[in-house]
DNA sequence: CTTATTTTTTGGAATGATTATAAGTATCAG
DNA sequence: CTGATACTTATAATCATTCCAAAAAATAAG
C-alpha cells in the first residue's frame, strides 16, 4: 500500500476526485490547492472572500499565505470552477454556483443567498447598444431588516 | 449691487439654484460644491467616478483637494442628489439618475450606460428572506465588444 | 460689524484589499 | 530521476478610499 504523501484529512477518493477537477480545468494538483478546494466545493453552494476562505483555511490546520489563497481563487474563476460576483466595492466575493442565477445580498452581514435563475421574471430585456453583446445579466436584490 | 464673492464661472441664477438645492437637502453651500454641483448637473444624466470628477474640476480651473472630491461625493449620496452604482469592485461610481433605473457596463472603458426601469420587465421577484426587506433591486448587463 | 461656534476643506498620513516581485519549492512530462 | 515549468510564499508595492489635525469658511450671537 502506497502512504500518503500529505499531511492532510482528505481521504484518497476525496482527494482523487479534486486532483481530477483540478486537472479537468488545466490546474496543477497542489496540496493549497487540494485543501481550497476541499473547503470551497465541500459544502454545497458558498460564497466566500479571500479573507473567510483564508480563515477557514488555518482553522482547518492548513498553514496557506494569504497570497495563495488570492492566487486560487482567482486561478479557479479564470478556470471556471467559480464565479466572482460583483456586490460590494469593498471587497470580492466568489461563488461556488456555476449556473445562471442571482443574488440577495445582506450588505450589514457580508452574506449573499443565491436566487435560482427561474425565480426572477426577467423577460424584456433591451437591446445592447451597436457592436455590443451581452456578457452577463445580474441581477443583486440589496436586503435590510 | 452687491458683489459677487466668489471666484466662479457661474451665472447668479445658476449659482442661486444650485444653492437652493443643496439648502433643500441640508447642504450648507460652499463653493466646492457649488462648482463639483455644477459639473455633476449641468449635463443631463451623468456616472463619475471620484477620479473623472477631480479631473474635470481641474479641467475647469478649480483647486479641490481629492478629499474634498470623495467627501462631496459622499455627503451628495448621503444627501440624496446622487446615487452610487455598484458595478466595479475597483472604484466606485456616481449617478446623478435618481430615478429607478438600471445599466448596461462596459468593463473595458469604464463606462456605464442607463436603462430606464420600464425597459426591464421585472415581474417575478422571490420573497426576501424572513425578516428582511427589499431596499433596492439593481440590474446590471455587462457588455462587451 | 465682530466675535464665537460649527462646518468644510485640505494635504498628508493611514488603511485595507489586492497585486507584483523574486526566490525557493513542488509537480509532472519525458 | 531530472529538468522545465508552474506554484507558493514573504514582503514590498499599489490603488482607491478614509482618517486626521489644522487652517479656512460659513453661520450664529451679541
Amino acid at each position: 500500500m502506497v502512504t500518503t504523501p500529505f499531511t492532510t484529512s482528505l481521504t484518497e477518493t476525496r482527494r482523487d476526485e479534486l486532483a481530477a477537477r483540478l486537472k479537468a480545468h488545466g490546474l496543477r494538483t497542489t496540496l493549497p490547492r487540494l485543501m481550497l478546494a476541499d473547503l470551497l466545493f465541500a459544502q454545497g453552494n458558498r460564497h466566500v472572500t479571500a479573507e473567510k476562505l483564508h480563515a477557514e483555511a488555518r482553522a482547518a490546520g492548513l498553514k496557506v499565505s494569504q497570497a495563495t489563497i488570492y492566487n486560487t481563487l482567482n486561478q479557479f474563476s479564470e478556470a471556471g470552477l467559480l464565479r466572482e460576483v460583483q456586490v460590494d466595492q469593498a471587497r470580492s466575493y466568489f461563488d461556488t454556483n456555476l449556473d445562471e442565477h442571482h443574488h440577495f445580498y445582506v450588505e450589514e452581514e457580508g452574506r449573499l443567498i443565491d436566487i435560482p435563475q427561474e425565480a426572477i421574471a426577467l423577460e424584456r430585456l433591451p437591446e445592447s447598444p451597436e457592436g455590443f453583446a451581452i456578457a452577463g445579466v445580474d441581477v443583486v436584490i440589496r436586503l435590510s431588516r
